[in-house]
DNA sequence: CATATTTTTTAGATTAGTCTAAAAATATTT
DNA sequence: AAATATTTTTAGACTAATCTAAAAAATATG
C-alpha cells in the first residue's frame, strides 16, 4: 500500500521522463511537486527500495515496469475522475485537475471499474489527454502542435499540452473548444503570432499559444 | 484545514456523544478508531487548541458548536458519497461505508454541492441515516426499534442502527429491504426471538437482530 | 585541465501521528 | 474510608515526511 507521497512521486517520474524518456534528475521532480531536493532523495530511496523506481546515485531515476504500471493506473484514476466531474457535476474542464488530485488517491478497484462502466468507458479526458487501461496500456493518438503546421494546413483541435486553468480559461474565452476545427491563416513575420481560422472566426494568437494545442490534421 | 485524523476523531466524538449525549471517554474513542488511548489524548488536546473540541483532562471530552458543525459535515459527505455509490455505480448498501470513509476526506465545496444536485438532494443514506445540510442541520424521522414493538404492530423498515456488513448482508438473505412492512407476530417465552410478517413470508430474527432494525410505525 | 558552478546527497532537526510502559487520577468495592 | 481496580495522562521512543545547511559528486568554463 503506496503513501500519497509516494503515489504522487511515481506519477511525477512518469510524467517528467515521458516528455523526452530520459531519466529524470531529482530537481526536477522536487520542482515538480513543489518540495525540495532531499525529500526526494529519500523518496527516491524508498521507492526503489519497493522496486518501483530506478536509481542510481548522482544519475537520476526512471521508473521500473511495476512502477510504470503504478503510475498509470493512478494517472487513469485522475482522468475518470475528471471526466465526471465535468460530464457529470458540470465542473469546467479549468476547475477539474485539483479535485482530482485528490481523488486519484481513494482506492478501491470496485469503485473505479464502475466509474468507468457508468461514464461509458471514456478514453479521453476532459483536457484531450488519453486514459490509460486497467491493464496500465495507453494509447496515445496521432496529433501535432499547432505551431508545427504550415500556412494553410488545417488540423482539429484535439488536446492542450499545458492544461493549467489560466490557459484553459484563456481558450475559454476565445471559444477554442476540443472539436474546434483551427486553419493557419498567416504567420506574422515580426514577432511569428500567428492568425488562425476558427470554425466561425478569426484571431490572432501568440507562438507560446500555439506550442501548447495539439491537433489532428485534416 | 485539519488532518484525515483529526476529523476522524471528531467524527468519533460525535457519533458517541449522539448515542447518550453525555461527555465522551478517552477510551471509547480509542476503541471506536481502533487506536490507542495515549493518541487520543494528544488529539484531544490539538482539537481542544483549536476549539474544536471541549476537554478537561481526565473528565471526557465534546464536541464545541464549530467541532459539531465540522463533523456533520463530513458526516454529510460520507453519506451522500453511499448515495453515489449504491445509486449511479450500484454498489450494494453493505459495500459502501469502506470507500465512502476514505471520499469523505476529499476538500472541495463544489465538488459536494454539485454530487448534491446530481443526486437529487437525498435525505437519506442507503442506510436509513438522514443527510445533514450544508449548515450543519440533521433532521431524524419519527423511529421506534422492531424490538420495542408489540405483538400485533406493524412498522415500515427505514434504518438500521448497526450498519455493518455483515449485519446488512443478514437482512438482505432475508429480504429484509429499506420500505419492506415488519409486523410483529409473537415473541417465543423461551429465548424471545420474534416472529415477523414480511409482505411475502414469514420469519423468526434473534433480539439482537430486532434492536438494530428501526422501524417507522404504521 | 584546473577551477568554478551546479546538482545531488548526507547530516541533523522538526512536526504529526503512532506506540508501550509507567505514573497519576478517578471510580469501585468491601 | 482504605484498598483495589480502572481509566487516563505523561514520558519517551519510533516512523514518515518534511526542511535547512553543509559536504560530495558531476558538469561546465576559462
Amino acid at each position: 500500500m503506496l503513501s500519497l507521497t509516494e503515489e504522487n512521486h511515481l506519477k511525477a517520474i512518469f510524467h517528467l521522463s515521458s516528455v523526452d524518456n530520459k531519466d529524470v534528475s531529482t530537481n526536477a521532480i522536487a520542482d515538480s511537486l513543489k518540495t525540495k531536493a532531499p525529500s526526494v532523495t529519500d523518496m527516491l530511496k524508498r521507492l526503489s527500495e519497493k522496486k518501483l523506481v530506478n536509481y542510481k546515485k548522482y544519475q537520476g531515476s526512471f521508473l521500473t515496469p511495476i512502477g510504470r504500471k503504478t503510475a498509470l493506473n493512478i494517472i487513469r484514476k485522475h482522468r475518470l475522475w475528471e471526466v465526471f466531474l465535468v460530464e457529470k457535476l458540470g465542473f469546467n474542464w479549468s476547475e477539474v485537475h485539483e479535485v482530482a488530485e485528490q481523488l486519484e488517491h481513494i482506492k478501491s478497484k470496485k469503485l473505479i471499474d464502475e466509474l468507468d462502466k457508468f461514464l461509458d468507458y471514456p478514453t479521453k479526458d476532459p483536457h484531450g489527454d488519453p486514459i490509460p487501461n486497467t491493464a496500465g496500456f495507453i494509447k496515445y493518438s496521432n496529433r501535432a502542435l499547432l505551431s508545427d503546421l504550415a500556412i494553410g494546413e488545417k488540423g482539429k483541435f484535439i488536446g492542450v499540452k499545458d492544461s493549467s486553468s489560466e490557459f484553459l480559461k484563456f481558450l475559454d474565452k476565445r471559444k477554442i473548444a476540443l472539436g474546434t476545427n483551427i486553419q493557419i491563416l498567416h504567420i506574422e513575420d515580426f514577432d511569428n503570432s500567428i492568425h488562425i481560422g476558427l470554425d466561425e472566426t478569426n484571431l490572432t494568437i501568440s507562438v507560446k499559444s500555439a506550442n501548447n494545442i495539439y491537433v489532428s490534421k485534416i
